[in-house]
RNA sequence: GGGCCGUUAACUCAGUUGGUAGAGUAUCUGCCUUUUAAGCAGAGAGUCGCGCGUUCGAGUCGCGCACGGCCCA
């Protein structure tokens, strides 16, 4: 690398370590056999108070350094694993001459192992009085500064290693991203769904209206796009006799980033067979409940200054009766073209001249409306032209058995009755064909095996789309993306950041 | 895409009207066997994001660029 350049603390360290290397010492050896974690080592204290004594158990345990105050013949360490953190005392009478004299050539943050008993301090603190002491990884270079961490964000982002290593929240925020999955995993287990893998990789993108990456397959010659959306092939799987599937995953999308939108992100898709749009506003309730039960011990949460209450039932309206009643668009206007054009430009809002009346209520839903949902609302009754797979409503055709789930002022969900007529589904997509050559770069493409599919006949059923990042972001309180996804995309630093 | 803000030692941050670059932590040396951001004494450490300009003189003023943050579209 360029940036070699030996600031002071870090050449000063690598002299230090060729001089243990010269004095013999491994710097990276992997035979020390950590048999107990902090964490086993608390707990046995809290169940037998007499282990808290130098005839009590030894312990053997391993971690990184994390602070260390060295006096002249002894010293305290505090060190962690995955478990949590200790302090350990290490005495030169205790771990011999030889070993002390190694130890204070170490720095905060090497891995140690040791052995010992435990004891308590002057002060009350359980320690590990140390009677042996290995070094198990020499760092070469210096931790941030112990009281203030590691602040900047563009550092957190791109060493985020270091930001789990300095900050406790960080931590704490993935390990909450990673039980929520799992409540999720188990909330539709238990109603016996299956989990399934669909392509990452596919001939014709489909499932959502964005724009795709693309990429080329060079033995088969062809070009292949970064999935979208998992939709199409999880219905086919419905097709095929799995009534109830999910899956959890990765969608691309080729558009701009910003503090709710990464270019992947990871979706939950569910399609139950025999199902309704109802039944999954009712499944999302009860999903939504356990899933923060599980994981934050209650049914509300506080997000950005707001308490958000999942306990039900949840608000559910009309996106017509929204624009109205909270985005203040007179009803009168609604199925007036012309009328909604004049009203967007005079609120700022620019449309494009060819959008068709659905796609203009959308977009004033989305700046009139969507930032006002705080509490969990459903919003249903969405225009055919602006849901090509979902099913049409049995009372009016010119809208779908359709629903989004907003929070926050985010969108968290989208769920319909899905759309099993294969005719209309053909419709459907040479109207988005139409769009597409009309210069709409998100229209759907035609993908003809998922009408074949359709054809063989595909029972009636409802599918939902939920993201889990922003579901994450709600639950652990972060207002951006960032902080919920480890490493989120960042242009190259070409220097300054080593 | 637009606006505002940020970028100074490994980290967190000061830096006055333009006049030799500062602190704490960390590091190094010495002392110290119950510390908790340990203590005491001393020392070293900088391409002030990058480039151009104004000026006798730029961390500081101007223009451009890069990266990041927040807000708007």
């Amino acid at each position: 690398m360029s940036n070699e350049k030996a600031s002071d603390v870090i050449g000063k360290r690598r002299e230090k370590i060729a001089e243990l290397k010269a004095d013999g010492v491994n710097l990276f050896p992997n035979d020390f056999a950590a048999d107990h974690t902090i964490g086993v080592i608390k707990d046995k204290i809290e169940n037998e108070p007499d282990s808290l004594s130098e005839d009590g158990p030894r312990f053997s345990v391993a971690g990184r350094m994390m602070a260390i105050n060295k006096f002249g013949k002894s010293s305290f360490i505090r060190f962690r694993d995955r478990t949590g953190q200790l302090q350990a005392y290490i005495r030169k009478d205790r771990v011999g001459s030889e070993t002390y004299s190694l130890f204070k050539r170490l720095d905060v943050g090497d891995f140690v192992g040791m052995k010992g008993v435990m004891f308590t301090t002057k002060t009350g603190e359980w320690t590990l009085l140390a009677s042996e002491l290995k070094l198990l990884c020499k760092a070469v270079r210096p931790l941030p500064e112990k009281f203030h961490g590691l602040k900047d964000p563009e550092k957190r982002y791109r060493h985020r290693y270091l930001d789990l290593i300095m900050n406790n929240s960080t931590r704490d925020i993935f390990i909450k991203r990673s039980r929520i999955v799992q409540a999720i995993r188990n909330v539709l287990l238990n109603r016996d769904f299956l989990e399934v893998e669909t392509p990452m990789m596919q001939p014709i993108p489909g499932g959502a209206e964005a724009t795709p990456f693309i990429t080329h397959h060079n033995v088969l010659g062809m070009d292949l796009y970064l999935r979208i959306a998992p939709e199409l092939y999880l219905k086919r799987l419905v097709v095929g006799g799995f009534d109830r599937v999910f899956e959890i995953n990765r969608n691309f999308r080729n558009e701009g980033v910003s503090t709710r939108h990464n270019p992947e992100f990871t979706m939950l898709e569910f399609y139950q067979a025999y199902a309704t749009f109802k039944d999954l506003i009712t499944l999302t309730q009860e999903m939504f409940r356990e899933v923060s039960q599980e994981v934050t011990g209650s049914t509300s949460v506080e997000f950005q200054g707001n308490t958000i209450d999942f306990g039900g039932p949840w608000r559910c309206m009309p996106l017509l009766e929204s624009l109205q009643e909270i985005g203040g668009v007179d009803s009168g206007l609604l199925n007036d073209r012309e009328g909604l054009l004049g009203f967007a430009s005079s609120k700022g809002i620019t449309i494009t001249k060819t959008d068709r009346i659905g796609k203009i209520i959308t977009k004033l839903f989305d700046i009139l409306v969507e930032p006002k949902l705080i509490q969990p609302t459903f919003i249903t009754g969405y225009p055919v032209e602006v849901s090509p797979l979902s099913r049409r409503s049995d009372k009016n055709p010119d809208i779908t058995e359709r629903f989004e789930l907003f929070i926050a002022g985010y969108e968290i969900a989208n769920g319909f009755s899905e759309l099993n007529d294969p005719e209309d589904q053909r419709d459907r997509f040479l109207q988005q064909v139409a769009e597409r050559e009309a210069g709409n770069p998100e229209a759907h493409f035609m993908d003809e095996d998922y009408i074949t599919a359709l054809e063989y006949g595909m029972p009636p059923t409802a599918g939902e789309g939920i993201g889990i990042d922003r579901l994450t972001m709600l639950l652990t309180d972060s207002a951006s993306i960032r902080e919920v996804i480890l490493f989120p995309h960042m242009k190259p630093a070409d220097k300054g950041i080593h």
